[in-house]
This record gives C-alpha cells, structure tokens and sequence, in this order.
DNA sequence: GTAGCATGGTAAG
DNA sequence: TTACCCTGCTACG
C-alpha cells in the first residue's frame, strides 16, 4: 500500500530480480492480454519511479506505466524453486526462468488503477506533470515552493497535490507537518522559505529510509515506545507514527489528544497543541 | 462471516 | 461531490 517511498522499493525490488533478463508476461485477468502479449518475451531493462508513479522499461522502447492506487498490490518473489498458479485477479504477471544456480522469478499485480503500456513521449507527459520527488536525487524543491508560496490552499492540501510535489500521501503529510509544528490548515502562502526547506529535507530522510524499511517510520528516538515505556503501535503497516490513525488518542509528545478532520478528500490527523493555528502578524 | 474502511486518483455528473 | 477500482485488514457479531 502505497506512497512514494513503495513505488521506489518495487522499482529496485523490480530491477533486481528482473533487469537485463527475458521475462513471459501475461494477464491471468485477463485485463492486460493485449499489453501483456505486446512484451512477453522480451528483455526487461529496469524499473523506475517518479512520485507514486512506476514504469517498467522493456527493450524496443516499450514501457508498462504501474500505478497502484490506494490499494493495488504488486509482490516481487525472487530466487523461488518453483513459480505458483496465480491467485485471485492478477492483472499482470511476470516471470523470469531459473537459470544455473538461482531461482526463478516472479511478480503479480493486482488491483491497480492503471496498467498500461506506453511510449516514452507518454511517459514523459506523465512524469512533466507532477511535482519534484523527494525520493529523485535530481529534485528540485524550488519548484514545489514556487507553488506552495503563491497559494492561499492548505499547506495541508498542497502535499497531497501531486502536481506540487509528488510521492507524499496521506501518512507523511500528517506526520510531517506534526514534526514540523505546522498547523494543516495554514496557507502555504505564509509559510517561510525556511520551514519549506526544512520540511523537504526532513521528507528526503523519512522517504529514503521508507524505501530501505518498506515501512513509515516518523517517530524521532526520544518517542519510541522504549523510550517512552508505551506498547508500540500495531496495525497493517507497523511504523511508528506521532497522528495518523491517532485521533482521540495522547499525543506522545505533549500528551493533548490528537484530532481529524476530512481535508483534500482524506482524513487528517494533527495535534492541535503542536500545531497551533497559524495567526497572521496583521491578526495579532 | 462480513461490513466498513484505507498509504490514491480519475472520471462522471 | 460521488462512484468506482475490486485488495486486504480490522472490528464486530
């Protein structure tokens, strides 16, 4: 389940077991034959990711552009003795034969909001309109910021805009602007070049280390439950989280409970003594 | 067992 | 604003 830092883990996830090998491709479902048919027995060069955006790049510059949505799930079994009937609504699957000494190869995708195969003109189009990634070592957080400083919207809406920055979804936008105080609500346009910056270089950290984890971790050391002596969150994804899915709970740094309220179509999560509503200079 | 919800996004109305 | 994609987990009975 998807923010930017998994779509950068499948794509190595993807590469690694597949990059530079001829793969089958088929569509159990039945949904992707025809693209499917188009790669199958070709040379996989590599997968990448821009934002929640992933692109498989196949040899005659044919590309499959993946996007998992809120809950397609793409599994990447490598070095296994045998390859399995697929299960359930497979929309793609891809295989690499066992060659001498390793195992063989496979990945299913199911429940995507799209798959589809594309040219790299496509691509490019796709990848031109959104935002900089924080998981892109050629990202450039000015262009977000030119955004973001121009706009009355919620800075807690502009993170989920992909078109302004691309690879945050709804558990980092929380859990950033608790770590940065930022009260959700506040107009980007009156946050300081300052807090942008700091807020970017803080996604850089949390998202890289989400890609090597597989998981969103936020919480800084002296909130860990250890530190702490509280029981560690459980639940589907495992991170430890200062607001998301919290409400009504002690915040576990000032100990006021944590709020929610529906904003850019999902919910959010602060803590309203952390984030204290942002006044103007001319309101106080 | 199953209703309800979710780390997302698009398209219809 | 709502429907939908149609997975997978949790809460509840």
């Amino acid at each position: 389940m998807p923010e930017g830092h998994t779509l950068h883990r499948l794509a190595g996830a993807l590469t690694a077991a597949f990059g530079g090998s001829v793969v089958r491709a088929g569509s159990p479902q039945g949904r992707f034959a025809e693209g499917a048919a188009r790669v199958d027995g070709t040379r996989l060069l590599d997968a990448d990711a821009w934002g929640k955006q992933l692109f498989i790049r196949f040899e005659g510059e044919q590309l499959v552009h993946v996007h998992l949505g809120l809950y397609g799930v793409f599994d990447v079994h490598d070095g296994v003795a045998d390859v399995p009937e697929p299960v359930g609504q497979v929309r793609l699957r891809l295989v690499r034969a066992a060659g001498p000494g390793e195992g063989a190869a496979y990945a299913d995708l199911r429940g995507p909001t799209a798959c589809a195969l594309v040219t790299p003109e496509q691509q490019a189009s796709v990848v031109a309109r959104i935002g900089p990634d924080p998981l892109r070592a050629d990202a450039d957080p000015d262009r977000a910021w030119a955004r973001i400083s121009r706009s009355a919207a919620p800075i807690g809406t502009l993170l989920m805009d992909q078109s302004v920055l691309a690879g945050v979804g709804n558990v980092y936008r929380a859990e950033v602007l608790f770590r940065h105080r930022i009260h959700p609500l506040r107009p980007g346009r009156t946050l300081r070049v300052s807090q942008w910056r700091a807020i970017w270089d803080d996604l850089v950290v949390l998202m890289t280390e989400g890609v090597s984890t597989g998981r969103i971790d936020t919480v800084r050391d002296e909130h860990l439950p250890e530190a702490m002596g509280r029981p560690p969150r459980v639940d589907d994804h495992g991170g430890e989280v200062y607001v998301y899915r919290r409400d009504g709970r002690a915040c576990h740094v000032c100990g006021g409970t944590v709020r929610t309220q529906v904003l850019a179509a999902r919910n959010l999560f602060w803590c309203p003594r952390c984030q204290p509503v942002f006044r103007s200079r001319a309101a106080r």
